[in-house]
DNA sequence: GATCTTCATGTTACCGTTAACATCTGTTCA
DNA sequence: TGAACAGATGTTAACGGTAACATGAAGATC
């Protein structure tokens, strides 16, 4: 410990060593050509005096901050938080951190404002989660000078992108509710200018039409619970039909609970599917049918991606991972009618 | 926009107004005595070459990275990553990013390691969020000599502390069921290396005691629904009881469902009492009575407290919001038995 | 044995800010 | 009228690292 109340610096840990500071850096980026026993000397002093590099002089001096910065959209929701979550933890590993911004849901502040936060704090490359058409703009109008990937699945000429299949997922949904027989199947969707809601709504009217079933008109949520119970327990509102493909787990549950309240047994009378596989979902009353993302490969996927580009080598352009059905007790055959 | 590759510094927007980088940093800052004509110019220089303000070079200088740490145990349950937007969002407005560093569920990396990871990224103060008692040991042990908050309830002589009364709302939920009439209370806690569910447990055997009701055994669960749900659906290793306190509500859906399943009526025979409030258990079936806590104003105190120790004003030592006992279908009077 | 490498390390400059002190120009006041 | 002072700005030196180049010693090559 020194006695100042200071840190100490790397010329302090070179006078206690009997080096200059120059070696000491050395010592701490591995460079070669140091000999053994003045590293051991070196390690020794940094030990003595508790030295910690000061990652600001490193980042002034080599203009890079070993930060990533994020952002989000929403990101109370599951999906982007684990997301989130999965892209810090892989981040970490590679020696970066996050730093993220939630653009809200109220009108807190601008998808604009939150990235030029994100850039005034300096970063080395921008990740956006779960992305809303507002945010990508944003992006597109700073078009900062950094790697920069959207996690979306559609292509983009502009950014990188990694993503699970959005489209393949929603696929996989209404086709499963095709082979139960079903032939009236409803969509309830997240806000349009959510990337993805866009892409499971766009899979599922494609997925109708293939298989020349008649379109039903598309209720468009906006991802809570509250709205599709408000739907579902209205008679008039709810598109008739024997299935529904609902955007996220939590509009699934809200469909379940208002049907179930006005007497509409599910699956028996409507097969219900979600999107996102909640850990709860499994547990729901019935145990949901839904689509399951694999947030942690996406993370990973995406920090490898970033880590590619600032690095130099050629980065996967676009990364895809496939989402999986995860068959439960809220999608049945169906039943001939009456 | 300059020629060259490179982002402007201060000294070329102050070549470009014609002053010294000195003026340009006054301006920046807001200090007095600048003509309000040299501000203009040097606004305007800042505009023309698109000048921002290098934040690694500012915090070399100033020996203040304008950046909070926090350090999150397990962010994917709602409560903590709730905290976590609030307190990012309410850092934000007053200048400060966020740095979050997820400790695992899994072996990844230690608090101790993950505290390694935050303090040398150079942050202004910490703040620990949903913390494990392993956390809270790490911290103590590197004890860091910056503002350090703990989101907890419990007073703390050597941190800074912020939360919703846990012990109040576990009260509240079980004076709730007392109130009811059942007097075989049951909880299932969440583990106790969790500071959380220490307080919740604290103050159901409280009350159970102050009713002067016999005390049954715990369960100790893991917060998740699946560890929930097997106790409940196994008669044998479910606490013979007319009531449960869940220490959270992926737990409390987890007992509905396995109660459900070996057909016990929730709220009927058995009522259940959860804590978090998830925007689904509103529709969970039953809707579930529950305990909600205001993140949003958890985060607000949070980053309150933490300013005022960082700008050297006396900071509150312990600030505690009032929870609120959301009481829906999951529970109900109790009948005489037979 | 002189020269050329290579290894191990030291010296100096620079990254882009802010802090501290210096300077210059008017005003105010005795 | 000149000293004291305040207002507006400039100059120089940190902050704590890394980069680039310099240096001296030991071994290789002819």
């Amino acid at each position: 410990m020194s006695s100042t109340g200071r840190r100490a610096n790397m010329r302090e840990v070179a006078a206690l060593a009997g080096v200059s500071h120059q070696t000491v850096s050395r010592v701490l980026n591995d460079h070669a050509s140091i000999r053994p026993e003045t590293r051991a000397r070196v390690l020794r002093a940094i030990e003595q005096v508790d030295y910690r590099p000061n990652s600001a002089a490193r980042a002034l001096a080599t203009n890079k901050t070993q930060r990533i910065g994020v952002l989000v959209d929403s990101a109370v929701e599951y999906g982007p938080n684990s997301t989130l979550r999965a892209i810090e933890l892989a981040a970490r590993s590679e020696g970066y951190s996050v730093t993220s911004v939630t653009v809200g849901e109220g009108r807190e502040l601008g998808p604009d404002v939150a990235l030029e936060h994100l850039l005034s704090q300096g970063v080395d490359a921008l990740c956006a989660i779960a992305p809303r058409s507002s945010s990508l703009d944003a992006l597109r109008v700073h078009s900062p000078h950094i790697p920069t990937l959207v996690v979306k699945s559609a292509e983009d000429d502009e950014f990188l992108t990694a993503s699970v299949d959005q489209r393949l997922g929603a696929s996989m949904a209404v086709r499963h509710l095709i082979a139960l027989g079903h032939r009236r199947i409803a969509h309830v969707s997240g806000p349009f200018d959510w990337l993805d809601a866009q892409a499971r709504h766009a899979a599922w009217e494609s997925e109708i039409a293939d298989a020349g079933l008649e379109p039903l008109e598309v209720v468009v949520g906006d991802w809570t619970a509250d709205f599709a119970y408000d739907i579902a327990a209205d008679p008039r509102r709810m598109p008739e039909c024997t299935a529904v493909f609902a955007a996220n787990d939590q509009m699934a549950l809200g469909l379940v609970h208002g049907l179930t309240e006005r007497g509409v047994s599910v699956p028996d009378e409507v097969s219900i599917v979600g999107f996102d596989d909640l850990p709860e979902s499994k547990h729901f009353l019935p145990p949901l049918t839904t689509v399951r993302q694999n947030f942690v490969a996406l993370g990973e996927r995406s920090i490898a991606v970033l880590l590619a580009a600032l690095e130099g080598r050629q980065p996967e352009r676009r990364s895809v991972i496939r989402p999986q059905l995860i068959v439960r007790a809220s999608t049945a055959p169906l039943v001939p009618a009456r």
